[in-house]
Parts: structure tokens; C-alpha cells; sequence
DNA sequence: AAAAATGGTCATGTGGTTGTAACATTTGCT
DNA sequence: AGCAAATGTTACAACCACATGACCATTTTT
């Protein structure tokens, strides 16, 4: 897991109740009151999801997650909104506004995670800690170890995360850009050809199990995991 | 086990059957007839768990759960709520205050220590007083000794806890912070690095029989039990 | 009260990691 | 074939994370 959440809720009550089960599930919750607040947090910091409540003082809960769809830099965030509502009709809203999920006031918190942990599979699965298997190749988020072919693999942090995020999106091209932002992160600076370097080192290390030829450079546009 | 444990129960036969099957299992339990009394003794003596009756006097069992979830230091004490009704509305609002576990009365005592032990368990495995053996290494909670291949191996207090926590949680990464939430206890202020002074000398205790290379150390991540 | 144990912080050294540039090689095209 | 663009490969310097020992304050034991 360990992602970073960000927490859009003005009773205090339930957003340290939220921000608490998010910690135990080792996420990091960030929080705010209002809509202005979670878009100057969003600004210096791009959170993995964002959990929306959809009364909000000042500018409204929808409003906000349009804003988020707006921009580029944030329009992939995923956005679960919590609503007091069961009206079909907010539920509605809440999705045409770009929401991914809801869930409706009072929940449990084994739900939340559920849903959080649904989400994150669906739109970040480099976020979770799913063991991912792939044409030979085993990656462990959790033990944070690789085997390929049964043989031990180690790896620098970087290239794990970048094998980690191709594993987890395979048979598709990536450019150079995405890799970067997906994998070094939003707002850092960084040659576009350091990706290549970084993609040696991944196949360097993968060359004792004869595993590197899975990561495959398609010319013109990026590289690709492919097990196929 | 040996755990202390607070029963908040108004009905004095009950309380008094509670406190006599926890002494019964080894436990120590604590008494209060409602919330301000239970209040008091919290404060006073932070317990590993809490039995709380769902009706009581006065404030509710509720709101003295969220009380219990709102304070920072008492906000990891597992709760589990007694309640006479079987209303699945009531189980859920139960869980959305925090509780982490619920019995419907009447129940047995064998029931109860059953849910003890799973909620000590699944909180915090740590505190159970189950003996560990993973390795070579053996921990024994309530002996408070450890040997590794037969010798004793002489740990201080904290050195103790965080080798009980990576070996109830083993082949996994723990970040920094992951470690200070669970071992030091997430109210506590401490600096990141301390845990590698910690890390230091329980690999320094564990030298002589060769284990300190179950402790492991994940660059950029953090640290890893692993008897593989 | 003295002695010992414990816990947290800091300074320092070391080795791993990272981004970049420079050069080599491959690829696609005319 | 010859050329230009894209990618592969290597070397390296700066940087960062971790290990380690020392130190001091505090607590516990004797």
C-alpha cells in the first residue's frame, strides 16, 4: 500500500477518524477542512487519491473534484466521495463529476479500505502491495524482494519502482514522460534519457535469469513489459 | 497473554462475571460502572483493551468509544463493544465508532476469550504472549527470554519489542515511521534514525549466534525480518 | 545515594545510488 | 551506401542513506 491520501472533510470527528484508519492501513493521510485548503496541498504535493466529502463549507465537494478534473497534472487522481446522501441522484453527480467511487455516511472502516483498496487496483495497482507475477518474474511489494525464474533478483529502489510500475502495466507502451511522472513522481526535474540509463540498469540486473528481454524498447515511442 | 484489560459494564453481576473469567484466563481486569469512572481509570493506567457495554448510564458506550478514538494516546487501544441487541444497524454504527470487534449477550466465556485473543491478535500480535520461533531464533513473550540456537540471547526493553514486532511480522518491509507507530507507540515524538541505533544494537545482541542476519536492511525503504 | 542500565541524539565514515554527459551502436530512411 | 535520429552503454562526480560509536540525560536498580 503506503499511499498518499488526501482527506477533504470539515468535522473534525470524522476526518481524524478517517486519517486514523488510513495510517493503520499504512497510508499517509493528509489532511483538509475545505476545498482551498486540499487545493494548496495538491499544488505542493500530488496525493495517490483523494477522499472527498461532498458537503463542504465554501466551495462544495463537486465542484472541487471538477477543478481536479480540469487540470492535467491532476486529472488522473482517483476520487472517492463520501456522501451522507443514498439519493441516486447525488450518486449520479458525484460520478459525472469524475468520482470513481462513493460511499454513503455512517460506513465501517473495513469498507473504506475496501474501497480504497478497489480504487487504487483499478487505477494505480503500482500503489498496492499485490504480489505481481508475470513471465517468470515474481515482485513482493510487501517483502520488497524479486525472483525471476526462482533465482533472486536485487535491485536499486529506482528500478524497483520502475519495474514495479511496468510489471503492473504491461503490454503497453509508456514514453519517457509517463515513466517519469509515474515512477520519479510529479514536480521533479530529471533528463528524459536518464530513463534509458535507468532501463540498462533494470536489464543489466535482470541478465542472469535471461529475464531481460520481457523489457522491450519500441522505438520512437517508449519501452514495454511484455510477458507475451 | 497477561493483558489489562477494562470492563466498562453498569450491571454488577455481569461486571463481576467478566472480571472473574479474565482473571480466570490471566488477564487483568480493570472495573468501571460507566463512562466517567472509565474515563478515569484511562487516564490513570492505559489498558490493552476495552470491553465496553453498549448501555450504559449516562453517556453512551458510543460516545465513549469515539472519545477513546478522538484522544491521541488512547487512540490505538482496541475496543470490543457488549450489546443485547443483535441490530446489524447497531453493528455498524459500533464499527464506524471505532470498536474493533462486538459480542451479542449472552455469550460464553469461552466466546470472549475467543475474541480477545483474535482482537489482541489481529491489533497487535505483538502483544499476544505466544511464543515465536522463526529462524533459530525463539522469543518467548512471557518468560521475556529469548535464545537463538539454544544460547540466551540478553536484550534490553525496546530492543525486546521491536524484535517481537518483526518477528510477528516477518518477510515484510517496515518503514521508519511503521516502526515508531508500532513499537514506540504513535503518540511519541522520536526522531526517525533512532531506529537505526535500535536496529543496531539488537543485530549487536544477536552477533554471537550468527542471527543478526535475519534483521535486514532494505536501502530507501527500511528494515526486514526474513528467516529465508 | 551511588551505580548500572536504558534511551535518544549526534557526528562521522562508508558504500550504494543517481543523474548526466560523452561516446558507441543501432535503426530507419533516402 | 550514407546519413540522421534514436537508443545503448559506460564512466563519473555529487549525493544520500545507512552503520557505527560516542555522548549525555534519564530512569531503574542496588
Amino acid at each position: 500500500m503506503a499511499a498518499t491520501i488526501l482527506v477533504v472533510e470539515d468535522e473534525p470527528a470524522i476526518q481524524e477518524l478517517i486519517a486514523y484508519n488510513l495510517k493503520q492501513a499504512g497510508h499517509q493521510p493528509l489532511r483538509a477542512d475545505n476545498a482551498e485548503q486540499a487545493m494548496n496541498l495538491v499544488q505542493s504535493a500530488l496525493p495517490d487519491l483523494v477522499l472527498l466529502d461532498w458537503m463542504l463549507p465554501g466551495q462544495s465537494g463537486i465542484d472541487f473534484a471538477r477543478r481536479l478534473r480540469t487540470d492535467k497534472r491532476t486529472r488522473t487522481v482517483p476520487i472517492i466521495m463520501l456522501t451522507a446522501r443514498s439519493d441516486e441522484q447525488d450518486k449520479l453527480m458525484g460520478l459525472d463529476a469524475g468520482a470513481d467511487d462513493y460511499i454513503t455516511k455512517p460506513f465501517s472502516p473495513r469498507e473504506l479500505n475496501a474501497r480504497i483498496k478497489a480504487v487504487l487496483r483499478r487505477r494505480a495497482p503500482q500503489m498496492t502491495d499485490d504480489v505481481v507475477q508475470l513471465g517468470g518474474l515474481k515482485l513482493d511489494p510487501a517483502s520488497h524482494r524479486i525472483s525471476g525464474n526462482g533465482e533472486p533478483v536485487i535491485l536499486g529502489p529506482t528500478e524497483f519502482r520502475l519495474l514495479h510500475f511496468l510489471m503492473t502495466h504491461p503490454e503497453r507502451v509508456h514514453s519517457r514522460t509517463q515513466l517519469l511522472d509515474q515512477v520519479w513522481g510529479d514536480h521533479v526535474f530529471v533528463e528524459e534519457r536518464t530513463v534509458d540509463v535507468h532501463i540498462r540498469r533494470l536489464r543489466k540486473a535482470l541478465e542472469p535469469t535471461r529475464l531481460d528481454r520481457l523489457v522491450q524498447t519500441v522505438r520512437g515511442t517508449g519501452y514495454r513489459f511484455s510477458a507475451i
